[in-house]
DNA sequence: AGCACGCCGACT
DNA sequence: GTCGGCGTGCTC
């Protein structure tokens, strides 16, 4: 007799769950295959239905199952709960979601490559302060819980992280590390790898689709503990007995995925921990405010240890400011360089030091400028009419939002005059200008235009390691987790124009970058100092990085986040709306606005609705892109409301829509 | 997402 | 006349 199971199927619409008939028994959990309309697709068995009730789909043929997908393994009750709270809570198809997750099915399996862990022991003790912190953890083992490490650079948390790992692994549990691609760096998973006694496996980006299935494959297969280190997309790696989990950088924007299901792998993290009934330890030096503020409160089960000296006995460094206003004359051949700043890198690097400078921008110049008839270089090519950045050393303007390229041309365009003018600045000038000003010293770049390679990326860091670059210019790539002994000088530019950014987090992005990048300073030594030359010198941010007080640029934040009902004082969804033509996104994204306020104005009162707006970039790739910001105190009224859209929304043709809860690019 | 159905434009 | 363009609607 044929069963019946509801099947959470691989389509992107809100009501992905079908019901099926088997003859046989299956596994909630278990990946099929189905018919679907004309064509099979794959699902997950969520449950059975009992026979009766399938007589109200009596208008319905139910169809039957195909059979189990080949080579696959069954979802645990723990990974499909994740699953199934991730749907509701991100508004995104459940059936989807979990194929968008899962690797892709191979035909043959294979055993995956990992390190062996040497365990070997410390050749150091822990601080203090580093033991206490891991000595209350360890308290706490029992259960679900949350801890916050939050330790200035350098001050050891990688310590801190081993002892807990090494803790779990020997009581034969497993242990999952999540950290921004660029810091699974070698030298961080060897440390862990020297110090444990059992395999490691690495998950990022450079893995291949085949290598990932394999070590899908491996852990459903792995009796005993194992370390499992990877980027956003590992956490739903189905690892077994999990013990812990580290979320490295919790502050890092690259645990948001902006492609498919717009989750932060932080918060879906913090959920895995509570599921699998383990603690989830967090970390960073320059804490997300939202995430910080639960800490602060010390509510429901999560705690705060603060962690404020620097392990190798170096001082944070100083911050200088310099003030930019009125003090540069036309064609100023030191410009952007203050003359200041230009004496302190020669004072550091005539002492045998090393200089980082810091840049947020590539290219040599931001936008290019007829002198005669001021003419600008925009991208015509897709319309976007965004200004094109120009490359010198490749002599290209390039949009920064599409892969358009053109030569730039000898004369303008419009009036034909010779003289163009390059305006704003980037890496690229940057070193030009120092080399310039300083002929012998040797100037090396980091950035994503001239590291292509992780050949390339260890060169350069190897040169600058082995002293054979004075100066390194670069952009946020080399702002984390590096670790340079001779730098004691770090230069900042450009950060008034992410100040100036027209978004609730731009003052923490800011404070979270200058922090980072004042990390690279005086690891191992006194008397460091981070110059910033800007025309804000008066921000708080500048303040409060000055008296090495997170908790000072903390309050101040919250303060500004209260007047403007942003959060941690409410929950934030986005809704984005994309359309190739411009008027009828415009007039359907304004029609869904005010049938929203409508159902705002009866039934919740806790939400506010603003737009719609376009997005700073309205045109991408031939889209035109809008957006409704929707805020709430209350949590529940904004997934009811979204709930109740999606439910009732008649898709208009040619436009798509897209939800974001959490949002971190508003618009 | 696929895939079919359906209703309008320029081709052997 | 029909081949095919993609807008529309559905999938247990």
């Amino acid at each position: 007799m044929a069963l019946y199971y509801q099947v959470a199927v691989n389509i992107p619409v809100v009501q992905s769950t079908y019901t099926y008939k088997y003859d046989g028994e299956l596994l909630i959990g278990d990946l099929v295959e189905v018919p679907l309309g004309k064509r099979k697709s794959h699902g997950v068995v969520l449950g059975v239905t009992p026979p009766e009730k399938n007589d109200e789909l009596s208008g319905i043929e139910i169809k039957f199952i195909t059979g189990k997908v080949e080579n696959a393994f069954r979802l645990t009750k723990n990974e499909l709960s994740l699953y199934s709270w991730m749907s509701r809570y991100y508004h995104y198809s459940l059936g989807k979601l979990v194929f968008d997750c899962l690797p892709k099915i191979l035909k043959r399996p294979r055993k995956p490559d990992f390190l062996q862990g040497k365990g070997v022991a410390l050749n150091f003790s822990l601080s203090g302060k580093q033991t206490e912190i891991f000595e209350k953890i360890s308290k706490r083992n029992d259960g679900f819980g949350q801890h916050y490490i939050h330790g200035v650079t350098g001050s050891g948390k990688s310590v801190i992280y081993l002892e807990l790992m090494k803790e779990r692994i020997e009581k034969g549990q497993s242990v999952q590390f999540l950290l921004p691609e660029i810091n699974l760096t070698p030298q961080f998973t060897d440390f862990f790898t020297e110090h444990l006694d059992c395999p490691v496996y690495t998950y990022h980006s450079g893995v291949t689709p085949s290598e990932k299935y394999n070590i899908w494959k491996a852990l459903h297969e792995e009796e005993k503990p194992v370390l499992v280190m990877g980027v956003r997309s590992s956490i739903f790696l189905p690892i077994k007995n999990l013990g812990l989990i580290i979320v490295d950088e919790e502050h890092d924007q690259s645990f948001k995925q902006t492609d498919r299901c717009p989750y932060n792998g932080r918060d879906v993290a913090i959920k895995k921990a509570q599921l699998s009934n383990c603690q989830v330890v967090m970390g960073s030096a320059t804490p997300a405010v939202e995430n910080f503020k639960l800490f602060k409160e010390n509510s429901q089960g999560r705690y705060y240890y603060p962690l404020q000296d620097r392990a190798a006995g170096g001082s944070l460094p100083e911050l200088v400011l310099l003030d930019t206003k009125e003090r540069f004359k036309e064609n100023d051949p030191a410009w952007p360089f203050l003359d200041e700043t230009l004496d302190l890198i020669n004072q550091h690097v005539e002492q045998g030091e090393q200089v980082l400078v810091f840049i947020n921008k590539l290219g040599f110049s931001q936008y290019i400028q007829c002198r005669a008839c001021g003419h600008q270089f925009v991208n015509e090519n897709c319309g976007c009419q965004n200004n094109l950045r120009y490359f010198k050393k490749k002599n290209l303007l390039s949009c920064a939002h599409c892969d358009f390229k053109m030569p730039l041309p000898k004369s303008c365009p419009e009036c034909g005059n010779m003289t163009l003018m390059n305006k704003g600045f980037g890496t690229e000038k940057i070193q030009e200008v120092l080399k310039a000003v300083y002929p012998k010293m040797r100037i090396g770049r980091f950035d994503r235009d001239e590291i292509k390679t992780t050949k390339d990326l260890t060169e350069v860091l190897d040169n600058f390691h082995e002293h054979k670059l004075d100066i390194l210019v670069g952009t946020q790539m080399l702002s984390k987790g590096h670790n340079f002994k001779r730098v004691n000088l770090v230069v900042v530019l450009g950060l008034d124009s992410m100040l100036n950014y027209a978004d609730f987090r731009a003052q923490e992005r800011t404070y979270q970058l200058l922090e980072q990048v004042a990390g690279r300073a005086g690891r191992y030594s006194e008397g460091a100092k981070v110059v910033v030359q800007t025309m804000n010198e008066h921000n708080t941010i500048f303040q409060t990085i000055k008296a090495h007080s997170f908790d000072g640029f903390f309050k101040e934040e919250l303060i500004l986040r209260e007047l403007c009902h942003c959060p941690p004082y409410t929950k934030m969804a986005m809704m984005f709306f994309s359309s190739r033509f411009r008027e009828r996104l415009v007039r359907e994204i304004s029609n869904v606005a005010s049938s929203l306020q409508k159902t705002i104005d009866s039934h919740f009162p806790d939400i506010r609705l603003m737009g719609p707006a376009p997005l700073s970039i309205e045109k991408k790739a031939n889209q035109f892109s809008w957006g409704i910001m929707l805020k709430s105190t209350e949590v529940a009224q904004l997934h009811k409301l979204l709930e109740s859209f999606e439910n009732g929304y008649k898709k208009a043709p040619n436009i798509s829509y897209k939800i974001d809860v959490d949002p971190l690019q508003v618009l």
